[in-house]
RNA sequence: CGCGGGGUAGAGCAGCCUGGUAGCUCGUCGGGCUCAUAACCCGGAGGUCGAAGGUUCAAAUCCUUCCCCCGCAACCA
């Protein structure tokens, strides 16, 4: 197990506002870096923006604004809305800053000094009016141009590439070596089939045709093209190359970091074909794991813009509160596979897992805490019963699956542990029927004993609970008497709530009438 | 023949790699309990595992062919 832990999701382009799909990478990452912080682990945890290229350009320009004025602006939005769902990053690195241009000229310099990099031609489809180059697939069957659909001609327009497939023999070696390199693993077979075996092409690093992105030094008419300048960020943020490189010794370059990049399934390719191999020609060394997360889908179709399929995730956490939201991105699809989001398995999942099963039960035991014992947690005396040994099993046994599961990254497993231990923490209570324990003095121990266990079960699930819960567990944990939130070490010990002045019970997640709650949020999709 | 993923109870999914009583959540039906947020607990019904062939004592699971859906194919996680 290493002893420190760095964590990134992608950075975004910042064309327009993000949606669900964004804050589902970002809200995982964030619960996987609260997940290592409660655990003790030294962790830091980056994300941001990619802020140059054409496409931002030509928006700006559509907004009467200048690329930075425009990238300014959406970027502000975008740190409103993480900071809303209690995104708990430690930097936010834009590419347009001085920290990451700066390298990025030095990475592309000794890259073309080194001869990874030259100069050649790059072949596409032009159209003059726009000013633009096209693909192949953009221009389709008509050979039109996608935006003002006039004839494109075919142009070569100078740019520099990277030397690739140079570097496939240790790129392949490499994944065989690691093999949690690349998850889920049949996004590996992919990855090989489709770009490595066929031979890997040399990609294009700078560009011409437009102008706002990170000067070439050695030629200014060239700026860097994309993924040179993106995925550079994962080390630029920490200082590297930079005069103060303490965060990039310590978290990146010291081999008893772990180093994991979470991102969406559409860019795994650049994340474990280019950005390996750029760090391969740096000589640094390389990440640890690259988790291919799936897609949220809409209906069986992905979202975006063009469709008007577009989930807001704010008038959802504005109407339900952050913890839900969250709570629904984490649980609701395996990670790793692709999901989709329905209003009513948004209602469903909130219902079940949070209100029924996890707020009821901190409901009910806490109500008869009070009415049995004053309110005052009874002191731990061990198991008596059948049922409380399989409960206490089960309790520690989930403590320690959780951590395994969350390890290994199987976010959604982890949580449907903490699932099981409450559904079991329910039932406990109609095996041991507290009421009647209540009735007869002789079983006053018993009943103590089902009491604190039942307490135990709770703190341990809201200690759980933490890294989704964030704003909830406070008044989860003010309800049961602590103001102090628990860390992983201190939920092993039972006694930890022996004694504990209880709250009076308020309901943490209240029901939601699908009847209302489906038609709400069937209206805050964003229609075209 | 571009690449990849998928088609399993009314809905959403797991199981398939390492063949051997088809499982989970929700819904539905019936029962129980009364501490609780009309919540909780127990039980039942409901599936020829996309189609056809093959391998095998045995196939949702391996092989072949076909049908249908979806994603990717230089920048929407």
């Amino acid at each position: 197990m290493k002893t420190k832990f760095y964590i990134t999701t992608p950075i975004y382009y910042p064309s327009a506002k993000l949606h669900i799909g964004h804050a589902y990478s970002t809200v995982v990452t964030d619960v996987f870096a609260r997940y290592k912080r409660l655990a003790g682990v030294p962790t830091y945890f980056l994300t941001g923006t990619d802020e140059h290229g054409q496409k931002i350009q030509e928006t700006a320009e559509k907004n009467g604004k200048s690329p930075q004025q425009f990238v300014d602006d959406v970027v502000v939005g975008i740190k409103e809305l993480w900071s809303k769902m209690r995104i708990s990053y430690d930097d936010f690195i834009r590419t347009t800053e001085p920290r990451h241009e700066k390298v990025v000229q030095q990475i592309f310099s000794q890259l073309l000094k080194q001869d990874d990099i030259y100069l050649s031609k790059y072949q596409g489809w032009y159209c003059k009016f726009c000013e633009s180059f096209w693909t192949d697939t953009q221009i389709g069957e008509a050979k039109v141009c996608p935006d003002c659909k006039r004839a494109v001609h075919p142009e070569a327009e100078d740019a520099y590439f990277f030397r690739m497939s140079k570097y496939a023999d240790r790129l392949m070696d490499y994944y065989q070596k690691n093999p949690l390199f690349i998850t889920p693993e049949s996004r590996k077979n992919e990855m090989i089939n489709t770009f490595i075996k066929p031979g890997l092409a040399d990609l294009c690093v700078s560009r011409t045709s437009f102008s706002w992105g990170v000067k070439v030094k050695e030629d200014p008419r060239h700026v860097v093209y994309v993924w040179l300048d993106a995925l550079t960020n994962y080390i630029t943020a920490l200082g590297y190359g930079s005069a103060k490189p303490d965060l990039y010794e310590k978290f990146w370059k010291d081999p008893q970091s772990e180093v994991i990049h979470i991102v969406g399934s559409d860019i795994t390719r650049f994340h474990v074909i280019y950005w390996p191999i750029f760090l391969m020609a740096l000589g640094l060394r390389l990440p640890d794991r690259v988790f291919a997360h799936g897609l949220l889908m809409m209906k069986d179709a992905k979202m975006s813009k063009s469709k008007g399929n577009v989930i807001d995730p704010l008038p959802l956490m504005e109407k339900y509160g952050v913890d839900t939201v969250r709570y629904y991105l984490v649980r609701e699809t395996v990670f790793g596979g692709d999901g989709q989001f329905s209003p009513e398995q948004f209602v469903e999942r909130i219902n079940t897992d949070l209100a029924n099963d996890f707020g009821n039960l901190l409901n009910r035991t806490i109500n008869m805490v009070n009415k049995y014992f004053q309110g005052v947690v009874p002191n731990y005396q061990g198991p008596i019963s059948e049922f409380d040994h399989q409960l206490a099993s089960l309790t520690s046994q989930t403590i320690q699956d959780y951590q395994t599961l969350m390890n290994q990254l199987l976010i959604t497993e982890a949580y449907a542990k903490v699932n099981q231990l409450v559904a079991r923490a329910n039932k406990y209570i109609d095996e041991t029927q507290p009421w009647n324990l209540a009735k007869d003095p002789n079983k006053l121990k018993s009943l103590q004993v089902v009491m604190h266990q039942l307490i135990y079960t709770l703190y341990v699930s809201g200690t759980l609970y933490q890294p989704i819960l964030v704003t909830t567990s406070d008044a989860f944990f003010l309800q049961l008497g602590t103001k102090e939130k628990p860390t992983l070490k201190m939920i092993a010990d039972p006694k930890v709530v022996n004694g504990l002045k209880l709250n009076p019970p308020i309901p943490l997640f209240p029901r939601l009438d699908p009847l209302i709650e489906v038609p709400f949020i069937q209206s805050t999709i964003l229609k075209k």
